[in-house]
DNA sequence: TAATTATGTTACCGACTGGTCACATAATTT
DNA sequence: AAATTATGTGACCAGTCGGTAACATAATTA
């Protein structure tokens, strides 16, 4: 009594979510109206007001979502028995590497967080801020799992590289070079990870300085 | 003959760049329109059509205007000659603060990176794009003043902290934090100095594996 | 001083925005 | 089948957008 009916609210409110995920990944934010989303899910602007209460509503229903969000265990790429197995070095290697895919897969979520940075007091606020809080969290949570650390400013490195990918992650989806290197190439991002590899290596020659 | 006028175009016309700097900085790209400047300016919005052709047009010309760049000197923070005498490190370092403290003084200018990231086919295009090139080009070429290299990654590690720091000022900037993190707090950037200083610390190690 | 040019002001245009309403039509209940 | 509720549609509102034209006034030239 649900699949071919006419009217069907259900239904509805979906392809008005579907149509949110749709603008934000092939226009951005920007584009993201009322009058686009009802356009987009052809349906009148109307519903968007009594389903969701408006513009706000649509996009904090749309956060609930968890299409937008990637798994723990994508980020890890592996299963957490494998996961701990590694150096910490290639556990750093691996969620930066994991994490990049996660975003290249949805570039809606690399619009909210472009938005996120250009829309001072917003929906986005509640809307993001606590999942990328989380979602730190779980980095961080992944990274303690072990004893070693390289130094007391751990949270600071972890922050200062997501920081890096994230700029690097939206000016790719965004088209828009940084220090002359074009990021659509994948060799620019071996190259990027190349540079990391660097880093840690670097970072664990602080531990042990004689080679043996 | 141009002090006291009451009809004076190339004051008329200052105003309205002095206009798109202030909206820049207080509220950001999204408000920057042509009836907002014209506002802003106390200025009728024709005028804006005719001395420089369109919302494009001012704004570009705004680019132009060096007002918003910082200078090779002020990322430096000193002279030549005592920069270059500095170990590699210590330049990285200082680049690092004196780019992000240029950066804080200039909140139009963060907005424009900012909208850069977040408008894709736009007019920032032809305005950021080649700034962004020349100041990588320059913190390139401070760098390459010495032979000393860290590695055959170093344009990616360059390129890396710099997008950490753009990031970084950025969230800064819009009041939003990452990684829980408080980018208000002086301590919060000594920390991540710290970081910094310790990546460095181990790139070094990695040339120099014995320690004295 | 008179005529001309440059500068500033005002009113208006069509298109779009977010938002609300009354109404039509389908689905459910009685 | 009739009445009622839920769902979808269209018209409309005030406000803003970028953009243009006609006009007024000041500055400059003749």
């Amino acid at each position: 009594m649900s699949e071919k009916q006419v009217k069907n609210k259900e239904q509805t409110m979906a392809r008005i979510l579907v149509a949110v995920e749709e603008i934000l990944a092939e226009e951005g934010f920007g584009a993201l109206g009322i009058n686009r989303i009802a356009k987009q899910a052809d349906v009148g602007k109307a519903l968007i007001y009594r389903y969701f209460g408006g513009l706000e509503g649509v996009i904090d229903a749309y956060g609930e979502t968890d299409s937008f969000w990637p798994t723990v265990h994508e980020i890890r790429g592996m299963s957490k028995g494998d996961f701990v197995a590694l150096s910490l070095k290639d556990r750093c290697k691996t969620i930066f590497r994991n994490f990049r895919r996660a975003l290249k897969k949805r570039p809606h979520t690399v619009a909210i967080y472009a938005w996120e940075m250009v829309e001072k007091n917003d929906i986005t606020k509640n809307l993001i801020a606590n999942r990328t809080q989380t979602s730190i969290n779980v980095v961080q949570e992944m990274l303690s799992e072990s004893k070693q650390v390289y130094s007391k400013y751990d949270h600071e490195m972890t922050a200062l590289l997501g920081a890096a990918l994230l700029q690097l992650t939206i000016r790719e989806h965004m088209k828009s070079p940084f220090a002359g290197m074009d990021l659509d190439s994948e060799k620019t991002w071996d190259r990027i990870e190349g540079a990391l590899d660097t880093i840690f290596s670097g970072l664990e020659a602080l531990h042990k300085p004689q080679t043996s």
